[in-house]
DNA sequence: ATTAATGTAAGATAAATTCCTACATTATGA
DNA sequence: TCATAATGTAGGAATTTATCTTACATTAAT
Protein backbone atom coordinates (compact mmCIF):
# COMPACT_ATOMS: atom_id res chain seq x y z
CA UNK A 1 0.00 0.00 0.00
CA UNK A 2 1.59 3.00 -1.54
CA UNK A 3 1.87 6.36 1.00
CA UNK A 4 -0.63 9.06 1.00
CA UNK A 5 0.29 12.60 -0.28
CA UNK A 6 0.87 14.55 2.99
CA UNK A 7 -0.62 18.30 2.37
CA UNK A 8 0.04 21.22 4.05
CA UNK A 9 -3.00 24.03 3.83
CA UNK A 10 -2.35 27.68 3.69
CA UNK A 11 -5.67 29.46 3.37
CA UNK A 12 -6.60 32.77 5.86
CA UNK A 13 -10.09 31.31 5.63
CA UNK A 14 -10.68 29.20 8.66
CA UNK A 15 -14.04 27.44 8.51
CA UNK A 16 -13.01 26.98 4.72
CA UNK A 17 -10.13 25.51 5.33
CA UNK A 18 -11.55 22.75 8.01
CA UNK A 19 -14.33 22.09 5.01
CA UNK A 20 -11.28 21.68 2.43
CA UNK A 21 -9.22 19.35 5.69
CA UNK A 22 -12.27 17.34 5.94
CA UNK A 23 -12.75 16.96 1.98
CA UNK A 24 -9.13 15.84 1.25
CA UNK A 25 -8.76 13.50 4.43
CA UNK A 26 -12.16 11.63 3.21
CA UNK A 27 -10.24 10.63 0.21
CA UNK A 28 -7.88 7.38 0.50
CA UNK A 29 -4.67 9.06 -1.48
CA UNK A 30 -4.65 12.38 1.06
CA UNK A 31 -3.62 13.19 4.48
CA UNK A 32 -3.63 17.08 5.52
CA UNK A 33 -0.51 17.17 8.03
CA UNK A 34 -0.39 21.03 8.48
CA UNK A 35 -2.71 23.99 7.93
CA UNK A 36 -2.45 27.36 8.53
CA UNK A 37 -3.54 30.99 7.79
CA UNK A 38 -0.49 33.39 7.37
CA UNK A 39 2.02 33.16 4.92
CA UNK A 40 5.05 33.54 7.36
CA UNK A 41 3.01 30.37 9.45
CA UNK A 42 4.03 28.01 6.49
CA UNK A 43 7.56 28.81 6.48
CA UNK A 44 7.70 27.87 10.30
CA UNK A 45 5.89 24.32 9.62
CA UNK A 46 8.34 23.44 6.57
CA UNK A 47 10.63 23.50 9.50
CA UNK A 48 8.94 21.12 11.58
CA UNK A 49 7.48 19.02 9.36
CA UNK A 50 7.81 17.83 5.56
CA UNK A 51 4.97 17.24 2.83
CA UNK A 52 4.13 16.65 -0.53
CA UNK A 53 2.37 19.64 -1.41
CA UNK A 54 1.51 22.91 -0.44
CA UNK A 55 -2.35 23.86 -1.02
CA UNK A 56 -1.73 27.80 -0.39
CA UNK A 57 -4.03 30.93 -1.33
CA UNK A 58 -2.55 33.69 -2.75
CA UNK A 59 -4.17 36.00 -0.84
CA UNK A 60 -3.29 35.95 3.09
CA UNK A 61 -1.89 38.23 6.15
CA UNK A 62 1.35 38.57 6.88
CA UNK A 63 2.78 37.47 4.06
CA UNK A 64 1.21 37.33 0.86
CA UNK A 65 0.95 33.84 -1.36
CA UNK A 66 3.64 35.20 -3.98
CA UNK A 67 5.85 36.37 -1.48
CA UNK A 68 5.45 33.09 0.79
CA UNK A 69 6.11 31.06 -2.74
CA UNK A 70 9.34 32.82 -3.49
CA UNK A 71 10.29 31.96 -0.16
CA UNK A 72 9.94 28.82 -0.06
CA UNK A 73 11.75 28.22 -3.63
CA UNK A 74 14.64 30.49 -2.37
CA UNK A 75 15.00 28.24 0.51
CA UNK A 76 14.96 25.08 -1.54
CA UNK A 77 12.43 23.36 0.14
CA UNK A 78 11.39 20.70 -2.00
CA UNK A 79 7.50 21.00 -1.81
CA UNK A 80 5.16 21.08 -4.38
CA UNK A 81 2.77 24.10 -4.46
CA UNK A 82 -0.43 24.45 -5.70
CA UNK A 83 -1.95 27.57 -5.81
CA UNK A 84 -5.84 27.91 -4.59
CA UNK A 85 -7.55 31.07 -5.20
CA UNK A 86 -10.63 32.58 -6.81
CA UNK A 87 -8.89 35.40 -9.05
CA UNK A 88 -8.77 33.89 -12.41
CA UNK A 89 -6.08 36.66 -12.61
CA UNK A 90 -3.92 35.57 -15.69
CA UNK A 91 -1.76 38.32 -14.37
CA UNK A 92 -1.55 36.64 -10.58
CA UNK A 93 -1.34 32.91 -11.82
CA UNK A 94 1.32 33.51 -14.30
CA UNK A 95 3.09 34.87 -11.60
CA UNK A 96 2.72 32.84 -9.26
CA UNK A 97 4.47 29.64 -11.23
CA UNK A 98 7.15 32.12 -12.52
CA UNK A 99 7.58 31.89 -8.38
CA UNK A 100 7.93 28.17 -8.63
CA UNK A 101 3.84 27.15 -8.11
CA UNK A 102 3.01 24.00 -9.92
CA UNK A 103 -0.20 24.10 -10.25
CA UNK A 104 -3.06 26.46 -10.04
CA UNK A 105 -7.13 25.65 -8.80
CA UNK A 106 -9.74 27.90 -8.67
CA UNK A 107 -12.21 28.07 -5.69
CA UNK A 108 -14.39 27.79 -8.20
CA UNK A 109 -13.24 24.26 -9.38
CA UNK A 110 -14.85 20.84 -7.96
CA UNK A 111 -12.90 18.70 -5.46
CA UNK A 112 -12.50 16.02 -8.38
CA UNK A 113 -10.19 18.81 -10.06
CA UNK A 114 -8.76 19.38 -6.68
CA UNK A 115 -8.24 15.99 -6.27
CA UNK A 116 -6.57 15.64 -9.76
CA UNK A 117 -4.55 18.87 -9.06
CA UNK A 118 -3.09 17.58 -6.23
CA UNK A 119 -1.51 14.60 -7.79
CA UNK A 120 -0.50 16.09 -11.03
CA UNK A 121 1.87 18.09 -8.55
CA UNK A 122 2.88 15.81 -6.27
CA UNK A 123 4.15 13.74 -9.36
CA UNK A 124 6.43 16.63 -10.37
CA UNK A 125 4.26 18.03 -13.28
CA UNK A 126 2.62 21.22 -14.16
CA UNK A 127 -1.31 21.48 -13.47
CA UNK A 128 -3.17 24.28 -14.82
CA UNK A 129 -7.05 24.95 -15.18
CA UNK A 130 -7.93 23.36 -18.37
CA UNK A 131 -10.20 27.23 -18.88
CA UNK A 132 -6.87 28.81 -18.54
CA UNK A 133 -4.48 26.21 -19.52
CA UNK A 134 -4.26 27.28 -23.21
CA UNK A 135 -3.81 31.07 -23.14
CA UNK A 136 -1.29 30.60 -19.92
CA UNK A 137 0.68 28.29 -21.66
CA UNK A 138 1.34 30.46 -24.54
CA UNK A 139 2.02 33.73 -22.32
CA UNK A 140 4.21 31.83 -20.43
CA UNK A 141 6.15 30.79 -23.03
CA UNK A 142 6.13 33.65 -25.14
CA UNK A 143 6.94 35.76 -22.65
CA UNK A 144 4.84 38.32 -23.33
CA UNK A 145 3.93 40.48 -20.39
CA UNK A 146 0.96 41.75 -21.70
CA UNK A 147 -2.58 41.44 -20.25
CA UNK A 148 -5.59 39.00 -20.60
CA UNK A 149 -6.27 38.89 -24.09
CA UNK A 150 -9.92 40.79 -23.69
CA UNK A 151 -8.81 43.12 -20.56
CA UNK A 152 -10.20 46.64 -21.82
CA UNK A 153 -7.29 48.53 -21.36
CA UNK A 154 -5.11 46.89 -23.49
CA UNK A 155 -8.26 45.95 -26.20
CA UNK A 156 -10.14 49.53 -25.90
CA UNK A 157 -8.24 52.81 -26.41
CA UNK A 158 -9.23 55.20 -23.82
CA UNK A 159 -11.87 57.47 -26.05
CA UNK A 160 -13.71 53.87 -26.40
CA UNK A 161 -12.98 53.00 -22.73
CA UNK A 162 -14.56 56.69 -21.59
CA UNK A 163 -17.47 56.41 -23.85
CA UNK A 164 -18.42 52.51 -22.23
CA UNK A 165 -18.28 54.24 -18.90
CA UNK A 166 -20.94 56.60 -19.51
CA UNK A 167 -22.92 54.29 -21.70
CA UNK A 168 -23.06 51.20 -19.51
CA UNK A 169 -24.46 53.55 -17.01
CA UNK A 170 -27.63 54.56 -18.78
CA UNK A 171 -26.51 57.38 -20.48
CA UNK A 172 -27.86 57.65 -24.11
CA UNK A 173 -25.38 58.39 -27.04
CA UNK A 174 -26.37 61.88 -27.44
CA UNK A 175 -25.91 62.53 -23.54
CA UNK A 176 -22.58 60.87 -23.69
CA UNK A 177 -21.65 62.94 -26.28
CA UNK A 178 -22.74 65.95 -24.42
CA UNK A 179 -20.57 65.19 -21.64
CA UNK A 180 -17.33 64.14 -23.50
CA UNK A 181 -17.85 67.18 -25.92
CA UNK A 182 -18.77 64.79 -28.95
CA UNK A 183 -21.12 64.50 -31.80
CA UNK A 184 -23.77 61.87 -31.39
CA UNK A 185 -21.82 60.25 -34.13
CA UNK A 186 -18.66 59.74 -32.77
CA UNK A 187 -20.01 58.14 -29.56
CA UNK A 188 -21.40 56.03 -32.17
CA UNK A 189 -18.43 55.44 -34.35
CA UNK A 190 -16.94 54.57 -31.21
CA UNK A 191 -19.61 52.03 -29.61
CA UNK A 192 -19.69 50.12 -33.04
CA UNK A 193 -15.92 49.82 -32.67
CA UNK A 194 -16.29 48.32 -29.13
CA UNK A 195 -18.42 46.34 -30.33
CA UNK A 196 -16.77 44.68 -33.03
CA UNK A 197 -13.56 44.19 -31.11
CA UNK A 198 -15.36 42.37 -28.20
CA UNK A 199 -17.36 40.47 -30.83
CA UNK A 200 -20.58 41.40 -29.05
CA UNK A 201 -24.00 42.14 -30.76
CA UNK A 202 -25.49 43.79 -27.95
CA UNK A 203 -25.19 46.51 -25.74
CA UNK A 204 -26.42 44.29 -22.67
CA UNK A 205 -23.42 42.30 -23.64
CA UNK A 206 -21.59 45.57 -23.57
CA UNK A 207 -22.69 46.21 -19.47
CA UNK A 208 -21.71 42.61 -19.23
CA UNK A 209 -18.55 43.42 -20.42
CA UNK A 210 -18.01 46.76 -18.18
CA UNK A 211 -19.07 44.73 -15.26
CA UNK A 212 -16.99 42.09 -15.13
CA UNK A 213 -14.10 44.82 -15.49
CA UNK A 214 -15.18 46.84 -12.75
CA UNK A 215 -15.96 49.66 -15.27
CA UNK A 216 -18.99 50.77 -13.16
CA UNK A 217 -18.60 53.04 -10.63
CA UNK A 218 -19.04 51.54 -7.02
CA UNK A 219 -21.91 52.02 -5.52
CA UNK A 220 -22.37 54.84 -3.90
CA UNK A 221 -24.22 54.72 -0.54
CA UNK B 1 -33.95 11.90 18.82
CA UNK B 2 -34.53 15.49 17.53
CA UNK B 3 -34.42 16.10 13.51
CA UNK B 4 -31.12 17.66 11.89
CA UNK B 5 -31.33 21.03 10.72
CA UNK B 6 -31.62 21.33 7.18
CA UNK B 7 -29.43 23.76 5.33
CA UNK B 8 -28.88 24.93 1.62
CA UNK B 9 -25.61 26.26 1.10
CA UNK B 10 -24.90 28.85 -1.94
CA UNK B 11 -21.44 29.91 -2.43
CA UNK B 12 -19.98 30.08 -6.11
CA UNK B 13 -16.75 28.46 -4.81
CA UNK B 14 -17.48 24.49 -5.42
CA UNK B 15 -14.51 23.33 -3.95
CA UNK B 16 -15.41 25.13 -0.79
CA UNK B 17 -18.95 24.78 -0.91
CA UNK B 18 -18.15 20.75 -0.98
CA UNK B 19 -15.67 21.04 2.11
CA UNK B 20 -18.39 22.93 3.87
CA UNK B 21 -20.63 20.38 3.23
CA UNK B 22 -18.38 17.83 4.43
CA UNK B 23 -17.59 19.79 7.55
CA UNK B 24 -21.48 20.60 7.81
CA UNK B 25 -22.55 16.78 7.33
CA UNK B 26 -20.52 15.60 10.09
CA UNK B 27 -21.74 17.09 12.51
CA UNK B 28 -24.64 14.80 14.29
CA UNK B 29 -27.16 18.54 14.07
CA UNK B 30 -26.72 19.31 10.32
CA UNK B 31 -27.40 17.90 7.43
CA UNK B 32 -26.96 19.43 3.62
CA UNK B 33 -30.03 19.32 1.94
CA UNK B 34 -28.97 21.53 -0.87
CA UNK B 35 -26.23 23.40 -2.58
CA UNK B 36 -25.69 25.91 -5.53
CA UNK B 37 -22.98 28.32 -6.78
CA UNK B 38 -25.82 30.48 -8.43
CA UNK B 39 -28.20 33.39 -6.78
CA UNK B 40 -31.36 32.58 -8.95
CA UNK B 41 -30.64 29.11 -8.67
CA UNK B 42 -30.93 29.78 -5.02
CA UNK B 43 -34.47 30.55 -5.30
CA UNK B 44 -34.60 28.14 -7.63
CA UNK B 45 -34.01 25.04 -5.11
CA UNK B 46 -36.21 27.09 -2.44
CA UNK B 47 -39.60 26.29 -4.73
CA UNK B 48 -38.44 22.29 -4.68
CA UNK B 49 -36.95 21.96 -1.10
CA UNK B 50 -37.17 23.25 2.30
CA UNK B 51 -35.18 23.97 4.71
CA UNK B 52 -34.35 25.32 8.05
CA UNK B 53 -31.29 27.54 7.08
CA UNK B 54 -29.37 29.10 4.35
CA UNK B 55 -25.72 30.00 4.27
CA UNK B 56 -24.57 31.94 1.64
CA UNK B 57 -22.00 34.00 0.02
CA UNK B 58 -22.54 37.86 -0.87
CA UNK B 59 -20.65 37.26 -3.96
CA UNK B 60 -22.44 35.06 -6.61
CA UNK B 61 -22.91 35.20 -9.98
CA UNK B 62 -26.29 36.35 -11.90
CA UNK B 63 -27.94 37.57 -8.77
CA UNK B 64 -25.71 39.00 -5.50
CA UNK B 65 -26.09 37.62 -2.36
CA UNK B 66 -27.81 40.99 -1.21
CA UNK B 67 -30.36 40.68 -4.47
CA UNK B 68 -31.19 36.95 -3.31
CA UNK B 69 -31.80 37.60 0.29
CA UNK B 70 -34.21 40.62 -0.51
CA UNK B 71 -35.69 38.08 -3.02
CA UNK B 72 -36.04 35.15 -0.64
CA UNK B 73 -37.67 38.09 2.09
CA UNK B 74 -40.14 38.94 -0.61
CA UNK B 75 -41.63 36.14 -1.65
CA UNK B 76 -42.03 35.08 2.09
CA UNK B 77 -39.89 31.99 2.33
CA UNK B 78 -39.40 31.08 6.31
CA UNK B 79 -36.09 30.16 5.99
CA UNK B 80 -33.61 31.43 7.77
CA UNK B 81 -30.61 33.21 6.36
CA UNK B 82 -26.94 32.84 7.54
CA UNK B 83 -24.37 34.91 6.02
CA UNK B 84 -21.00 33.40 5.26
CA UNK B 85 -18.55 35.62 3.75
CA UNK B 86 -15.27 36.85 3.57
CA UNK B 87 -15.82 40.34 3.10
CA UNK B 88 -16.11 41.99 7.10
CA UNK B 89 -17.15 45.42 5.43
CA UNK B 90 -19.81 46.67 7.70
CA UNK B 91 -22.03 48.52 4.99
CA UNK B 92 -22.44 44.73 3.56
CA UNK B 93 -23.27 43.26 6.88
CA UNK B 94 -26.21 46.33 7.65
CA UNK B 95 -27.45 46.11 4.18
CA UNK B 96 -27.68 41.69 4.52
CA UNK B 97 -28.91 42.08 7.63
CA UNK B 98 -31.78 45.00 6.72
CA UNK B 99 -32.47 42.51 3.49
CA UNK B 100 -33.62 40.22 6.22
CA UNK B 101 -30.24 38.13 6.92
CA UNK B 102 -30.52 36.76 10.35
CA UNK B 103 -26.95 36.25 10.93
CA UNK B 104 -23.46 36.45 9.72
CA UNK B 105 -20.10 34.78 9.79
CA UNK B 106 -16.56 35.49 8.26
CA UNK B 107 -15.19 32.70 6.18
CA UNK B 108 -12.36 33.72 8.76
CA UNK B 109 -14.22 32.17 11.28
CA UNK B 110 -13.45 28.49 13.05
CA UNK B 111 -15.93 25.75 12.76
CA UNK B 112 -17.35 25.78 15.83
CA UNK B 113 -18.26 29.67 15.11
CA UNK B 114 -19.88 28.53 12.18
CA UNK B 115 -21.65 25.66 13.88
CA UNK B 116 -23.17 27.86 16.99
CA UNK B 117 -24.18 30.80 14.45
CA UNK B 118 -26.41 27.65 12.30
CA UNK B 119 -28.05 26.52 15.48
CA UNK B 120 -28.58 30.46 16.60
CA UNK B 121 -30.07 31.42 13.41
CA UNK B 122 -32.26 28.17 13.29
CA UNK B 123 -33.61 29.74 16.62
CA UNK B 124 -34.77 32.47 15.08
CA UNK B 125 -32.50 34.17 16.75
CA UNK B 126 -29.21 36.72 15.15
CA UNK B 127 -26.11 35.99 15.12
CA UNK B 128 -23.39 38.63 14.80
CA UNK B 129 -19.50 37.67 14.75
CA UNK B 130 -18.41 39.00 18.11
CA UNK B 131 -15.70 41.60 16.56
CA UNK B 132 -18.54 43.26 14.80
CA UNK B 133 -21.77 42.67 16.60
CA UNK B 134 -21.09 45.73 18.83
CA UNK B 135 -20.83 48.44 16.05
CA UNK B 136 -23.40 46.41 14.59
CA UNK B 137 -26.06 46.35 17.22
CA UNK B 138 -25.74 49.91 17.73
CA UNK B 139 -25.95 51.25 13.85
CA UNK B 140 -28.56 48.80 13.31
CA UNK B 141 -30.61 49.75 16.52
CA UNK B 142 -29.80 53.55 16.05
CA UNK B 143 -28.70 54.74 12.91
CA UNK B 144 -31.73 52.87 10.91
CA UNK B 145 -34.66 52.17 12.52
CA UNK B 146 -37.08 52.04 9.78
CA UNK B 147 -36.48 50.65 6.08
CA UNK B 148 -34.43 53.49 4.34
CA UNK B 149 -37.37 55.38 2.51
CA UNK B 150 -36.30 54.49 -1.32
CA UNK B 151 -35.89 51.02 -0.46
CA UNK B 152 -37.08 49.37 -3.88
CA UNK B 153 -38.47 46.30 -2.08
CA UNK B 154 -41.59 48.43 -0.64
CA UNK B 155 -41.41 51.21 -3.06
CA UNK B 156 -41.33 49.68 -6.30
CA UNK B 157 -43.44 46.56 -7.05
CA UNK B 158 -42.25 42.89 -7.86
CA UNK B 159 -42.81 42.98 -11.58
CA UNK B 160 -41.33 46.87 -11.47
CA UNK B 161 -37.98 45.54 -10.19
CA UNK B 162 -38.20 42.99 -12.65
CA UNK B 163 -38.04 45.00 -15.47
CA UNK B 164 -35.30 47.38 -14.24
CA UNK B 165 -32.94 44.80 -13.68
CA UNK B 166 -33.38 44.39 -17.54
CA UNK B 167 -33.30 47.81 -18.48
CA UNK B 168 -29.91 49.03 -16.18
CA UNK B 169 -28.35 45.90 -17.59
CA UNK B 170 -28.72 47.61 -21.11
CA UNK B 171 -31.40 45.60 -22.70
CA UNK B 172 -33.70 48.01 -24.36
CA UNK B 173 -37.43 47.83 -23.48
CA UNK B 174 -38.18 45.85 -26.45
CA UNK B 175 -35.53 43.76 -25.74
CA UNK B 176 -36.89 43.70 -22.13
CA UNK B 177 -40.19 42.66 -22.97
CA UNK B 178 -39.19 39.72 -25.19
CA UNK B 179 -37.56 38.37 -22.08
CA UNK B 180 -40.68 39.13 -19.57
CA UNK B 181 -42.84 37.93 -22.25
CA UNK B 182 -44.31 41.75 -22.17
CA UNK B 183 -45.41 44.08 -24.83
CA UNK B 184 -43.04 46.88 -25.19
CA UNK B 185 -45.78 49.40 -24.13
CA UNK B 186 -45.80 47.64 -21.04
CA UNK B 187 -43.03 47.75 -19.98
CA UNK B 188 -42.69 51.50 -21.13
CA UNK B 189 -45.71 51.92 -18.64
CA UNK B 190 -43.40 50.17 -15.62
CA UNK B 191 -40.43 52.47 -16.34
CA UNK B 192 -42.25 55.59 -16.28
CA UNK B 193 -43.88 54.48 -12.70
CA UNK B 194 -41.07 53.66 -11.34
CA UNK B 195 -39.05 57.38 -12.79
CA UNK B 196 -42.39 58.95 -11.28
CA UNK B 197 -42.33 56.95 -8.16
CA UNK B 198 -37.97 57.71 -7.72
CA UNK B 199 -38.49 61.05 -8.43
CA UNK B 200 -36.09 60.52 -11.93
CA UNK B 201 -35.47 61.91 -15.17
CA UNK B 202 -33.25 60.59 -16.68
CA UNK B 203 -32.20 56.37 -17.42
CA UNK B 204 -28.56 56.56 -16.11
CA UNK B 205 -30.04 57.82 -12.62
CA UNK B 206 -32.17 54.51 -12.95
CA UNK B 207 -28.67 52.70 -12.78
CA UNK B 208 -27.90 54.71 -10.26
CA UNK B 209 -30.43 53.43 -7.99
CA UNK B 210 -30.25 50.09 -9.48
CA UNK B 211 -26.61 50.16 -8.65
CA UNK B 212 -26.92 51.51 -4.77
CA UNK B 213 -29.14 48.52 -4.21
CA UNK B 214 -27.26 46.09 -5.64
CA UNK B 215 -30.06 45.24 -8.54
CA UNK B 216 -26.88 44.44 -10.47
CA UNK B 217 -25.86 40.78 -10.86
CA UNK B 218 -22.46 40.46 -9.28
CA UNK B 219 -19.22 40.70 -11.55
CA UNK B 220 -19.15 37.60 -13.10
CA UNK B 221 -15.69 36.50 -13.05
C1' DA C 1 -67.34 49.97 -1.01
C1' DT C 2 -64.56 53.13 -2.88
C1' DT C 3 -59.86 54.37 -3.75
C1' DA C 4 -55.13 53.36 -4.69
C1' DA C 5 -51.84 50.32 -6.59
C1' DT C 6 -50.67 46.88 -9.95
C1' DG C 7 -50.33 44.33 -14.26
C1' DT C 8 -51.33 44.85 -18.84
C1' DA C 9 -51.24 47.32 -23.52
C1' DA C 10 -52.38 50.41 -27.96
C1' DG C 11 -51.59 54.77 -31.10
C1' DA C 12 -49.20 58.78 -32.50
C1' DT C 13 -45.22 61.41 -32.27
C1' DA C 14 -40.60 62.51 -31.02
C1' DA C 15 -36.10 60.99 -30.33
C1' DA C 16 -32.29 57.92 -30.53
C1' DT C 17 -29.79 54.35 -32.86
C1' DT C 18 -27.89 51.99 -36.72
C1' DC C 19 -25.44 51.48 -40.90
C1' DC C 20 -22.42 53.21 -44.15
C1' DT C 21 -19.03 56.30 -45.43
C1' DA C 22 -15.18 59.61 -44.78
C1' DC C 23 -10.99 61.77 -43.39
C1' DA C 24 -7.13 63.57 -40.70
C1' DT C 25 -3.63 62.02 -37.25
C1' DT C 26 -0.80 59.07 -34.84
C1' DA C 27 1.44 54.40 -34.04
C1' DT C 28 3.65 50.59 -35.67
C1' DG C 29 5.45 46.82 -37.98
C1' DA C 30 8.09 45.03 -42.01
C1' DT D 1 10.81 54.55 -43.86
C1' DC D 2 6.79 53.64 -45.95
C1' DA D 3 2.70 51.32 -45.99
C1' DT D 4 -0.85 49.90 -42.84
C1' DA D 5 -3.43 49.62 -38.82
C1' DA D 6 -5.45 52.02 -35.04
C1' DT D 7 -7.49 56.20 -33.28
C1' DG D 8 -10.26 60.36 -32.90
C1' DT D 9 -13.64 62.69 -35.27
C1' DA D 10 -18.31 63.21 -37.82
C1' DG D 11 -22.35 63.50 -41.59
C1' DG D 12 -26.80 61.55 -43.92
C1' DA D 13 -30.49 58.31 -44.47
C1' DA D 14 -33.06 54.60 -42.90
C1' DT D 15 -34.82 52.31 -39.06
C1' DT D 16 -35.78 51.28 -34.42
C1' DT D 17 -36.88 52.80 -29.90
C1' DA D 18 -38.64 55.60 -26.59
C1' DT D 19 -42.12 58.84 -24.96
C1' DC D 20 -46.50 60.56 -23.82
C1' DT D 21 -51.11 59.72 -23.47
C1' DT D 22 -54.92 57.01 -22.53
C1' DA D 23 -57.29 52.71 -21.05
C1' DC D 24 -58.95 48.83 -18.51
C1' DA D 25 -59.31 44.75 -15.49
C1' DT D 26 -57.66 42.91 -11.06
C1' DT D 27 -56.09 43.18 -6.42
C1' DA D 28 -54.98 45.38 -2.08
C1' DA D 29 -55.99 48.62 1.14
C1' DT D 30 -58.84 51.85 3.90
Amino acid sequence: MKSKIKIILADDHAVLRAGLKLLLNNEPDFIVVGETSDGEKVLALLEELTADVLIIDLSMPNMGGLECIKEIKSRGYPIKILVLTMYEDEQYIKEAMRSGALGYVEKHAVDTELFIAVKTVNMGQRYLNPHNSQLLLNSLLTNTPKESADDPYTLLSPREREVLKYMVRGYSMSQTGKMLCLSVKTVDTYKTRMMEKLGLTEKSQLVDYALKYDLLPAKSE
